[in-house]
DNA sequence: GTCTATATACTGATAGAC
DNA sequence: GTCTATCAGTATATAGAC
């Protein structure tokens, strides 16, 4: 069950480790650095994942978890265009509200590309990097669906989805949450970060 | 001077320590490793950097300088749109280009916030900041010129230019240099990346 | 379930031979 | 200028007390 006290505590670490991987990256980030977030001792973890590993993939996890549940609820709307522009904007939102986890997903399984990792650990990495190809087609088929409409324009789909995505999937790098940041802020910085590239997309006659 | 055998040396170093951090990023590549690939044991690498972080900070510098020299030659052009759309084209075939330089970038000074820093260090670190400053600020003064002389247009001009620059940026999560990739797929793959972010951009009346 | 203490392994950096 | 050998510091993971 989703509350059950054992669950809490293993979503406390998993906060405070994507807090430290993505301040300080995966390989930079102690064990001990995570536990003194959490004002204990490394005994703690270790007693819920078995490596460091383990648990970068909890939070890798984490994160794909909310870019899904921030895209999922989304109608389909009338055309490409619209259905594009709200996975667009639902998209951006959930870029700047879980900043944190978002950058580790961003560090992604390449951290790991040259670790040895158990058959467990490997079919993880595979599961994980399913998904994020799983999140980036529902992008693909909403550009597709929008140039067959007539709503949208574009040469390659297929790279034309993964530029307007880094677009978006880059604010990683310049943006950090402000102290007393609203609701407001947020959302019109994710609609002026939106704009162009669906400008971008948009047919015009 | 620059063909010094001194210099080729260092500049031999430096390819295979941008190879290393591009493939296993800054923390997961031991200074062995960087040897290993060149041949040589880590003496020759003390030889000519005190410290990793020093050796990190040069390839970064390389990496930066590969982007101006790519959009430095580019003359102005008629009016904003011209010049953002050279300023693109010229970067977006640079981040393929140098596919292996860029990706250091992008792992850029974040590696270091925590580490203890030399005065020097700090200093050289200042130098790094203030040059990916530089280099943001000339795509924001193209857009500018754009929307002063009504070729272009947009919301927030330093806000897109980030989502802009990201778009492009972004491809060293995607983009792997292929074998026997031609000169022209590199041309028309950087053309498809640009398109649909300067038409982002472009009046439309 | 969490802590302390520790085994074990690894790696950045140095010293000194050649 | 490059190599070999090695030190010293650090970090993952474990064992066992509480």
């Amino acid at each position: 069950m989703a509350g059950s006290r054992k669950t809490w505590r293993r979503d406390e670490i998993v906060a405070a480790a994507a807090h430290c991987f993505m301040q300080q990256g995966y390989h930079a980030t102690r064990i001990d650095d995570v536990a003194a977030h959490l004002g204990c001792t490394k005994g703690r973890i270790y007693h819920y994942w078995p490596t460091k590993t383990d648990l970068f993939f909890d939070v890798h996890r984490a994160g794909m978890a909310r870019l899904f549940a921030a895209v999922d609820p989304l109608p389909d709307g009338p055309n490409g265009a619209a259905q594009l522009a709200g996975l667009l904007h639902a998209h951006a939102r959930a870029m700047l509200d879980h900043h944190t986890y978002e950058t580790v997903v961003a560090q992604g399984v390449q951290v790991h590309r040259f670790d040895r990792l158990s058959d467990v650990q490997q079919q993880v990495m595979s599961d994980l990097i399913a998904s994020r190809d799983r999140f980036e087609t529902l992008f693909l088929q909403a550009l597709m669906r929008g140039m067959a409409d007539g709503s949208l324009a574009c040469e390659n789909p297929s790279i034309t989805v993964k530029v307007l995505l880094g677009g978006l999937q880059w604010s990683i790098i310049w943006y950090r949450p402000q102290q007393g940041e609203t609701e407001q802020d947020r959302a019109d910085l994710a609609a002026q970060m939106v704009h162009p590239l669906l400008h971008g997309v948009k047919k015009h006659d």
